[in-house]
DNA sequence: GCAAGTTTTAGAATAGTTCTAATCTTCTTG
DNA sequence: CAAGAAGATTAGAACTATTCTAAAACTTGC
């Protein structure tokens, strides 16, 4: 009932990308344990931490093909600065400020009226809300 | 009743930064027409346009200045890329995402319910909510 | 196990932004 | 309105995050 798998070259496979022991290897880090949120260079350490060594050019790769794939969020909190969450679910953000950090919250209890209908021509592709607290 | 005279001076000496030749300029692109948003390469190229040059630098600094001083909102809606928003009343965003624009909603028919509170020690700074539309 | 197509990699390249230190402006005071 | 002090501007270097390049190393289907 865990819903995602451990074996993680079937999940690669299963979003139509091939399980290279790189990309093996970064979903153990995002996906074995609970949700996440990581930059590159964040996930890169600690992959390199691990004794499998993954360029960090492969991490941008994999982060990217990861996020076109759905298996990861991308949430742009602060310019210049890439945040990945492995909760691909509906749900929110808190941004610490002064830290950087991010947390998520759940959407469950979070309703939205009102929203105007999107321009003509277009169709909603996601609505993020970042809840910016400072200490 | 137009709130923000056209004495752009004046007003950045309200907000503490002295009216020199460029921040005047600047100002001028900025606030004399309706809301904008702006991008630092935009904004520096519309100012190179008039007759006034303006380095790079400067719009940057003059950009993070007004923004310190409540004249600009920044908003982050892409990695890698900052957008400065003249209209700092409270409303939210349009983003269409294959583009690049930024369009503003006002936040008068948008309610939020059910957000939960800041973590402990912190205090809500803004909520932001960039609804995402692509074609 | 071998080709054919992918992926990885180190390093170069790029984009956006900030820093540096010299020069120039603005403001204050007399 | 002149002089000095403080602050602002500038070109270019530096920096950070990310993407690109082209060669070497994998994966896969047969």
């Amino acid at each position: 009932m865990s819903g995602n798998s451990l074996d993680f070259p079937a999940r690669l496979r299963a979003a139509g990308l091939r399980p290279t022991r790189q990309r093996v290897a970064l979903a153990r880090v995002l996906f074995e344990a609970g949700h996440r949120h990581v930059t590159a260079e964040s996930l890169h350490a600690e992959v390199k931490a691990s004794r499998m060594s993954v360029s960090l050019a492969t991490v941008y790769n994999a982060l990217n093909q990861f996020r076109d794939a759905g298996l990861l969020r991308e949430v742009v909190v602060a310019p210049g600065r890439s945040y990945f969450d492995t909760n691909t679910g509906h749900h929110h953000h808190f941004y610490i400020e002064p830290d950087g950090e991010l947390h998520d919250f759940p959407s469950e209890k979070v309703t939205i009226a009102g929203l105007p209908t999107p321009p003509k021509g277009t169709r909603l592709s996601r609505v993020d809300v970042i809840v910016r607290v400072r200490r």
